[in-house]
DNA sequence: TTTAAAATTGTTATAATATAACATTATGTA
DNA sequence: TACATAATGTTATATTATAACAATTTTAAA
């Protein structure tokens, strides 16, 4: 087969679960995606396990941990998701990625009563979305 | 039976799922909870789950989200849940509440781009602890 | 250009996490 | 009492995630 993805260093199962998640203007859950993609063959939950993992190393995606799913990064700022944050609707299903310099920094910086230092945060404000209010 | 739960207003599942978690120095899942309270009683998920979620709801305990994991709250001050950070060891399977006043009034306080306000957050860190490092 | 390592894929099975649904019992309050 | 609400018990099932192993593709070094 012809090295069909070497540009932008996705592989095939990765681009095309990445496209998926990067067009979804809502997360997207690995079960949802499996069968979003079977008719592309992907067939088996490791399959899109493994693109998920490659993606979220990468920060291509992030995972929202509250929900189980999968946005596509929004931020070029957010450097391989070592620092990362989310507002999420409440009610609606609608997650924005927050990039705020600032809160970056303050949380970046941020050390414990100890004096210790963090090396990656993951910070999820929930609300309600502008339409939802 | 008598009412043997009525002071602290927890009720029998929830104070020997609570009392469990309390005592534990790492974050505890839920299967680990069902399988160590089998003894007393508690033989399906669904008893652990509702104690869980009710315990949640109480602000006694917290989920840490990218654990699946439960612990105990020590912070007397974090409000029901709704503003919770929480440092996280990569390498061993420590969790430490932390409660940062200033931390939690920049957080609670924190307004997005479109000047929205949110009612809760989660802010987990990742590094090492004291001992891994 | 061979060739070996590393990355990716395909596949089956199963583990781990969480909830639906419904019957019953206990508790708080009018 | 009598009613509403909360909690419990139980079985089954849904959802999320990984183990294990074989095959193929890609990368980079010899
Ligand atoms: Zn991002
Ligand atoms: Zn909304
Ligand atoms: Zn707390
Ligand atoms: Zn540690």
């Amino acid at each position: 087969m012809d090295k069909m993805y070497k540009e932008n260093n996705l592989s095939k199962n990765q681009q095309i679960i990445f496209d998926l998640i990067d067009k979804s203007s809502e997360p997207l859950k690995a079960y949802t995606i499996l069968f979003s993609v079977q008719k592309k063959g992907i067939k088996a939950p490791p399959q899109v396990y493994r693109a998920l993992d490659k993606l979220v190393e990468t920060g291509k995606i992030h995972k929202i941990e509250s929900k189980n799913a999968f946005v596509a990064c929004r931020n070029s700022n957010c450097e391989i998701s070592k620092a990362t944050a989310f507002s999420i609707c409440e009610s609606c299903e609608m997650v924005d990625e927050i990039s705020d310099a600032k809160l970056t920094k303050y949380l970046t910086n941020f050390s414990d009563k100890k004096g210790t230092k963090y090396k990656r945060f993951n910070l999820e404000f929930f609300g309600l979305c502008k339409k939802c209010k």
